[in-house]
DNA sequence: CTATTGATGTTCT
DNA sequence: GAACATCAATAGA
């Protein structure tokens, strides 16, 4: 509704939060870029964290909408979501094209290339500095800042990636031709 | 480009 | 003890 104001609208369910947040600007003390890949977990999605009810580790799904949900992935790295919808749903920031601090971003992630800066869960994470520390987090409020699309682009859909459980739901979106994907889609 | 595999630590059963 | 919303390096086409 009231999409004034450079704010999103993080009551959404996940799949059209997921959507609309595509195009979008994601920044984490001015760092980031033009979000460009997300994936929805809702609550009645076997392969959503929140599937099995409220535990420590995913207590925040339950919290407000429009924080972050921070876990550990595979031991090694951080995946970040949004929190949004009536309960307990997420949008997994997958990707972004990288605009803001391209220089504090490199030397984060190791002179890695520009197109990799960012694309993948992991890799957008240690490009923004972004922890458990961050785990509950308000994404309105500084560090951090999510500045709405002004037009609608256009918008590539296909199956999540990584996942063991709902492999057939098309609840990957991504920006049409981007570079910055962490896989390509399938072709439409 | 695709496919495969090892590294790694937390969570949940 | 098993599973895991990943990444980087490697090999091959």
């Amino acid at each position: 509704m009231n999409e004034t104001k450079g704010g999103v609208d993080f009551t959404l369910e996940p799949a059209e939060l997921a959507s609309i947040l595509i195009g979008a600007t994601l920044l984490h003390n001015d760092v980031g870029g033009v979000i460009v890949e997300t994936e929805a977990y809702d609550t009645t999605d076997p392969a959503s964290h929140s599937f099995n009810g409220m535990t420590p580790r995913n207590a925040v799904m339950f919290g407000p909408p429009g924080h972050a949900y921070v876990y550990r992935s595979y031991g090694i790295h951080w995946c970040v979501n949004v929190t949004c919808g009536k309960r307990a749903g997420a949008v997994l920031l997958r990707a972004i094209e990288p605009s803001a601090g391209i220089e504090i971003m490199r030397e984060r992630r190791g002179l890695a290339p520009l197109r990799l800066l960012c694309a993948g869960p992991g890799r957008l994470c240690q490009a923004l500095a972004i922890s458990i520390a961050h785990n509950g987090a308000d994404l309105e409020k500084p560090p951090f800042a999510i500045n709405p699309r002004e037009t609608a682009p256009d918008i590539i859909v296909g199956p999540r990636i990584g996942i063991t459980k709902a492999v057939d739901q098309p609840w990957r979106f991504g920006l049409k031709g981007s570079r910055f994907l962490s896989k390509p889609f399938p072709r439409a």
